[in-house]
DNA sequence: CCGTCCTGCCTTGCATGCAAGCCCTACTTG
DNA sequence: CAAGTAGGGCTTGCATGCAAGGCAGGACGG
């Protein structure tokens, strides 16, 4: 008897994405730094095909830049861009809590309760990439539920050059996101209050606005 | 003498990337067909990497899906998705016009005049296509004055898939988009009045949303 | 006659080879 | 000595080859 292959299987591009992102978010890869596909390819142990393919879709969420024939390199943290794509994420989430709020379950607040005591106890305890991965999960069920897959592309696209600014700020000391905002927001979720929802939703977002300010 | 080549070498995925969404959106390639991507590189006269490429972004922007070692296709024109991704556009134009309108010129009031002027010009002969592109260029103004480059990208990664649709109305009849409410939007710009502008452009991208749903 | 299984073709996914363009260096020349 | 320029190396962009997986059609069994 064989061992049980995944259901979907995952494609090599996809993992090589998946892998690169998380390496230029966490600061593996310095922002400057080129990235050659080849070296990339060898060390993932793949062909530069794939790697190539993922370089494409990190070129459009900004993690990468690439000039024609020549380089290709991790941008630099620039608060400018980190504000534009906040602002564009927060429209989202707006956009998803004002559909999503009407439409959640008894269980679909319970997923975000938990996942913010999950936030509160990892910020406690100074735990990133938990933290950023529990808070993920909290606005993930709005954006689910919403049913808006442009909206959530558009939100998954944008979101890793927001962390990558986060973490820093997260190492350099305080954290911004608060379990209080999120609690707020909770509530209102539970009490149907679109408009409550949406004005905590936008106060989050222009805290993080205010966070690439700061620089 | 040679003749003067472009000042930025066109790559020839770009070109392939905007041969074949054009030929989406205008109906050439009708929604249900499957595109093969040995097919099209021998079409346009080139190799199948970089119509791969062109792929990857068309499905990205979901005017093709593709299931892996299977086949490639058009998708459908959804009634749901559209509205979903007007909903996102919608979005993004109401942040653009909130941060571009303070910023405005007389140039800027100027252009989008002109390019109202044409559109409504081009409704009147019944030309689509000019009626899509002076829309397009109205619009662009603010986009471009806002200068958030998460927003342009993530409006023109979306307005193609209306545009399907829109074609496709205009095409069946009468035109949803009215100059007067771009006159009224212009308007509004002249006179700096931002929440007025954010008014009508939710305006303008609501009448969208329910020609989505009138199908 | 219908359902199932098998087999072969066709598609995409990945690997690799080749060419074009850019950058850096070193040389030449004023 | 400085500035311009030609050449080489290294990168990416594109072309092509190969293999894995899906799907359709047919053969076989019930």
């Amino acid at each position: 008897m064989e061992a049980i292959r995944p259901l979907t299987r995952t494609l090599l591009r996809d993992r090589a994405y998946a892998s690169i992102r998380d390496a230029i978010v966490a600061g593996e890869i310095e922002p400057g730094a080129v990235v050659r596909d080849a070296e990339l390819a060898e060390r993932l142990g793949l062909s530069r095909a794939p790697v190539r393919e993922a370089f494409a879709r990190l070129v459009d969420e900004g993690l990468l830049e690439s000039k024609p024939q020549s380089y290709t390199r991790v941008t630099q943290v620039v608060a400018a861009d980190v504000r534009d794509a906040a602002a564009v994420v927060g429209a989202m989430h707006e956009l998803v809590t004002r559909v999503a709020v009407p439409r959640l379950f008894a269980a679909d607040i319970e997923t975000m309760r938990a996942a913010n005591e999950r936030f509160a106890a990892a910020v406690a305890a100074g735990d990133v990439d938990e933290a950023l991965r529990a808070d993920d999960q909290l606005h993930d069920v709005l954006v689910r539920v919403s049913g808006n897959g442009a909206a959530a592309a558009t939100t998954a696209r944008y979101t890793p050059l927001i962390r990558r600014l986060e973490r820093r700020r997260f190492a350099e000391g305080g954290n911004c996101r608060s379990a209080g905002l999120h609690d707020r927001l909770i509530e209102a979720c539970a009490a149907g209050d679109v408009d409550g929802a949406v004005r905590v939703t936008a106060e989050i977002w222009r805290g993080l606005a205010e966070l690439a300010d700061s620089d």
